[in-house]
DNA sequence: TTTAGAAACGAACGATCGTTCGTGTGCAAA
DNA sequence: TTTGCACACGAACGATCGTTCGTTTCTAAA
């Protein structure tokens, strides 16, 4: 296990400060405060810049659901496993790294080009391909025929809520946790007897 | 159908700064501008300060909220129609008034105390109203026995992409949407053959 | 036509922002 | 022991922030 550079460090304090206060309410002297420095020009050894640091968080995240939804594609066939799997992939990457996902999701926006361009283009790709699982489970009849836009985005955003769940309340075991979302979002809330 | 105010202009206009730079990265002198006026001391004629602009727009769709389940609560009986009238309550209040709702959504936290706690108490209200229904549903055989605070979290989040559809996109009709939101949350993505 | 009040203006305030730069310090290689 | 480099410091920069205040302009009632 390799020792964290201290440039690791200050890139996790800033997904932390980023996710409590946002992007813009998180200034460079509280950040340096939290890694234990006493001036903000310190951060500089590390960082190139608050932007960069950001940059830093939404691109690692990216990376981790275009590796994931990869893996799915070549090693699972069945459209309601591959869905399962994406479903198990955003829990699993919402509670291994609880801070920087939260910037991932909301701080986004504050890239500016042309980082934002190629930011948004990632994400695109990403949800093209989830879709197309879902036309594919809707083709061969495993799923219902439901808007795939529409079960897109509705599946993508309840699954944001996780990361919020984990750092708070944690009440329950998340193995269940994960069991119970799967039931509600592939079987629906209804019950069928 | 009395003219709107030019405190109501302002106030719109912040709902929609708010919602396309996020609170922090929007500035009073943009917002004057927004609005046809070239200074920002000018907004103080109608708006005590940027944040009780702020104030006025997240209370004002806590209300929204507030209101709807108590409507539900009164006129509804059965959980499942309870929580389809919920989930069109949502639908219905986030297309109503796009921007608003996301500043509903996400600037909240930049809400300072004492106002900061009692919103936060609006929604936990709301929050264990809503559960109190998916928890009667449970009981009387009509929901599947998931974890109610589970299937709170995820049908409120899974709620929450509509306004940016609504905003960008569009391409398909708000009935159709609603009615395959609906679909996927009640009954699943799988189908049933 | 006069007058009172609402609303817009423009300068200015103190505060805070991200970042730069020159300096000092301490550790590791020579 | 000397040298070089990584890193922390502290002052300072220009910019921008929300807000205040005194003044001017506009509008509608008298």
């Amino acid at each position: 296990m390799t020792a964290k550079t201290k440039k690791q460090i200050v890139i996790e304090a800033a997904a932390k400060l980023f996710s409590d206060k946002g992007y813009s309410a998180a200034s460079m002297r509280e950040l340096a405060g939290r890694v234990g420095l006493e001036q903000a020009s310190s951060l500089y050894n590390h960082i190139k810049s608050k932007e960069a640091a950001l940059q830093e968080i939404c691109f690692e995240n990216a990376q981790k659901f275009t590796d994931g939804i990869t893996t799915i594609e070549s090693n699972i066939s069945d459209p309601g496993e591959q869905i399962r799997a994406l479903i198990n992939l955003h829990i699993q990457v919402a509670t291994n790294d609880i801070t920087s996902v939260t910037v991932f999701n909301d701080e986004w926006r504050h890239l500016s080009e042309p980082q934002l361009s190629e930011f948004l283009a990632l994400r695109k790709d990403y949800e093209e391909r989830f879709k197309e699982i879902i036309n594919k489970g809707i083709k061969t009849g495993t799923f219902k025929n439901i808007n795939p836009t529409v079960a897109l985005h509705t599946i993508l955003s309840a699954l944001k809520w996780i990361h919020y769940w984990y750092k708070t309340g944690r009440d329950s075991d998340l193995e269940i946790v994960k069991k119970d979302i799967m039931l509600l979002l592939m079987s629906g809330l209804s019950s069928n007897d």
